[in-house]
DNA sequence: GGTATACCCAACTAAATCAGTCGGGAATTA
DNA sequence: TAATTCCCGACTGATTTAGTTGGGTATACC
C-alpha cells in the first residue's frame, strides 16, 4: 500500500463526485473546475476508478459520472487501491531468493510478513473509512461554517458506517 | 505523510540494528548483507536516521551503528518520517490560493481538513507502534519457526509498548 | 606511523512515477 | 450536423527511487 498525493486527488474528486451526485451525473471539468486538478489527469484517474466498477460513465451532453454503488459502500481504500495499482508490496513477492539468512538459517526473510502485517493494519484502517463518512464530514463542515456568519442554530446527526451516531464533536475528532 | 519502499528499507534495517546491537554497534555492511540493501543506500539512509537522532555512530574498527534510544521509545513513525522528509502534505499549504469556491463561497478548501484528519489517523497509528514491538514480533516468530523443528514446547510472553502482556496467539493478530 | 576498518558526504545516474499535455477518437443529445 | 462528454494512447518535464562512484575523516591496532 502506497500512500501518495495521486490517491489524494482520487479520494478528493470521488467526495466531490458524491457531493453531487444526487442532480445526475457530474461531468470530470466541473470537478476539474471546483478542485482544481486537471481535466486529463482526472480522466486517467476516472479510467482506473470504472475499470474499478467504483464510478460509472454516461456520455454525450448531459452526461459525467456517477457512483456505481452507495457512498456507504465505497470506502477509501478501495479508492486508492484503484488508482495506485498493486505493485507486489513486499520487494520479493515470496521468491525463494529471498532468506537474507539470520544466523544462517533460512526461513522466510523477516521484512516479508513484517511488512504484511503492517500493511494489513493499514489497510484495515482506510478500509474502516467509507466515501460517505467523509461526505458527512465536508456537510457538518460547511454547516457548521454557515452558521457561523448567519447565528442560527443548526442541529445534526452524522452517522458513519458503523451505524454510530456521532454528535458534531465527536465526528470531528472521531475521524 | 508518504509510505513509501524507501520507510519500509528504514524500517527493516532499524530492526535488524535493534535485533543485534546488544553485542555493540553494528556495521551497516552488515546490514547490507543481511537485508540486501545497498550499503551506498543504507549509508544515505542513516545519514537522516543519525540527523534526527534515532541512531548513534561509532566510528572505526569495530564501530557501527547503535540506536540513540530504548526501541521501545522509537516509533515507526519516528523511522519514516526521518528518511521521508515532510514535504508539506496537502498541496496547498495553507495558501490563500486554495478557495476552490464550492458554490462560490470562498472558505477553506474541502481537502485541506480533510487530508490532515486523515493522515493525522495515519500518523496516530504509525505512532503506535514502537520498534520493540517489531522486534519482539520477530523474535516470537523466529521461536515458533525453532519450536517447528525441534518439537520442544516454548512459553513466551510478549509485551507490547502499551505494557499489556500478549500470548503467542494475540501477539501475531494485533499487529 | 601505517594500515585496515568504518562512518561521512557530495555528486552523479538509470529507471520509475507524477502530473499534465496533446491529439484524436466514439457515443449521445439536441 | 453540431456540441458535449467520455475514452484512449502517446508524449513530456519534474521529481523520486535506488544505487554508484569517488572521495574524504575518525579510530583501532600493529
Amino acid at each position: 500500500m502506497r500512500l501518495t498525493t495521486k490517491g489524494r486527488f482520487a479520494v478528493t474528486a470521488m467526495i466531490d463526485l458524491a457531493l453531487r451526485q444526487q442532480g445526475g451525473p457530474v461531468t470530470l471539468s466541473a470537478i476539474s473546475q471546483r478542485q482544481n486538478i486537471s481535466l486529463s489527469y482526472l480522466e486517467q484517474l476516472f479510467g482506473k476508478l470504472r475499470r474499478h466498477e467504483l464510478v460509472e460513465s454516461v456520455r454525450g451532453p448531459g452526461g459525467g459520472y456517477t457512483l456505481s454503488r452507495l457512498a456507504r459502500n465505497i470506502t477509501v481504500a478501495d479508492i486508492i487501491f484503484a488508482v495506485d495499482e498493486p505493485i507486489d508490496a513486499t520487494n520479493c513477492a515470496g521468491k525463494s531468493s529471498c532468506d537474507s539468512g539470520t544466523d544462517g538459517k533460512p526461513g522466510i526473510c523477516m521484512t516479508h510478513e513484517l511488512w504484511s502485517t503492517l500493511n494489513r493494519k493499514m489497510v484495515d484502517f482506510l478500509d474502516s473509512v467509507s466515501l460517505q463518512d467523509l461526505v458527512d464530514q465536508q456537510r457538518l463542515r460547511q454547516i457548521q461554517e454557515a452558521s457561523k456568519t448567519s447565528g442560527a442554530g443548526v442541529r445534526v446527526n452524522v452517522v458513519g458506517t458503523s451505524g454510530t451516531a456521532l454528535s458534531s464533536e465527536q465526528a470531528s475528532v472521531s475521524l
